[in-house]
DNA sequence: CACATTATTTAGCGATCACTCAATAACATG
DNA sequence: CATGTTATTGAGTGATCGCTAAATAATGTG
């Protein structure tokens, strides 16, 4: 079943680091997209030829998905844990501005995998996109249940609406790659943090 | 100089509309992207060869271009006019409301052209990149602009700052079209729109 | 050593990409 | 009608797309 961790195997070992591979190969995902990034980007970031690169991760979509879950337990697992917070409204402001912090590191313009890989495109790219739309519904699913435990816990008032408030926290968090795309700065990210978070209620 | 309207030339007329056909790649860029729309998406939508695609638009990226300019001329010019309201609190309410409309119209999950046009992607995308940062960047500022303007009316409080309320609302605006695509309903996102504006300074 | 197994290199597959040329067709004018 | 001008059709350009077969190289085992 493991394919990165191989104590003991027949045949020629394989000449490259797996995880390093596919770790730039998240990047290059990141950076161009699912349909942007062609193979010829993948394989010279990867240093790897074509044919290697589909003996280890089968082809260009199972390459992406790979990719994405390092990703997903990776540079973003904090939408995760932040979760995990005491109170609703650290939960909301840990998200907010560890994403602000996260979309401005290295000066890149860089947004978010999950958002910018596959938003529009052809059809070559459709399961790939609606991958992508299930992952990020799940996600704001995860966070209203949060809430709601909140609110049951009387760390919410009865006002408050859950559904309402994750849905809130994630369109700012959706807003957050493109303001980062468009060039925003981590200061200009954390005043939007501050201002979306003024209206959390008590 | 106009190309749409010829009184009188000589040499054999236009075989098709110049306009809709213009309208048809449109709805593909907005569909697929720049990248993602091939010529054969385009010239199959628009009922015309690539060689009269060529003749009367230039080249793809061109076609883009005069399809973006129709696109912000048409379905999103509710945008600039939201500008010309009376009271600061109108002129966000006018464009998160009309937006959730705009989204939701024809159940069809589409976003927001100038979003998800061209995000990532390749190499081949970048000039298209660059054009649409740069045009929402301008379009925050205009409605930054406006709301400067409302400030020393007095039509917003002295604590309020402008650049935070326009980033806000540009972001919940970004943040609406991935909401779309994920399938949000018109009622989610004029909910979103009423939570976003219950922090409206008065 | 031979042998089985697996990964590499090398070369190239058919399909599609954006795009264009040559020939033809449809108009206005003289 | 002939001529000039412009748009069309039809065929096809080189380049790149994702992907793969065949040969070779590098390991463990007997």
């Amino acid at each position: 079943m493991s394919v990165t961790k191989s104590p003991k195997r027949t045949g020629r070992p394989r000449g490259f680091d797996y995880d390093l591979a596919l770790d730039r190969a998240m990047h290059v995902f990141w950076r161009k997209g699912f349909e942007g990034a062609s193979l010829n980007d993948l394989t010279a970031a990867m240093g790897i030829q074509p044919a290697s690169l589909y003996k280890a991760f089968g082809n260009k979509r199972t390459l992406f998905e790979k990719a994405l879950a390092r990703y997903l337990a990776g540079p973003v697992a904090f939408v995760h844990d932040a979760l995990n917070q005491p109170t609703s409204f650290s939960v909301a402001d840990c998200i907010l501005r560890r994403t602000a912090e996260f979309l401005t590191e290295r000066r890149s313009r860089r947004g978010c995998m999950t958002i910018q890989a596959a938003l529009a495109g052809g059809a070559e790219g459709e399961p790939i996109r609606r991958k992508l739309i299930a992952l990020r519904v799940k996600e704001q699913d995860a966070l209203r249940r949060r809430l709601e435990r909140a609110k049951s816990e009387g760390d919410l008032p009865n006002h408050a609406d859950p559904a309402d408030l994750a849905r809130l926290v994630t369109a700012i968090y959706q807003g957050m790659t493109v303001q980062a795309i468009n060039g925003a700065s981590r200061d200009d990210l954390f005043r939007l943090a501050d201002t979306t978070l003024q209206i959390w209620p008590k």
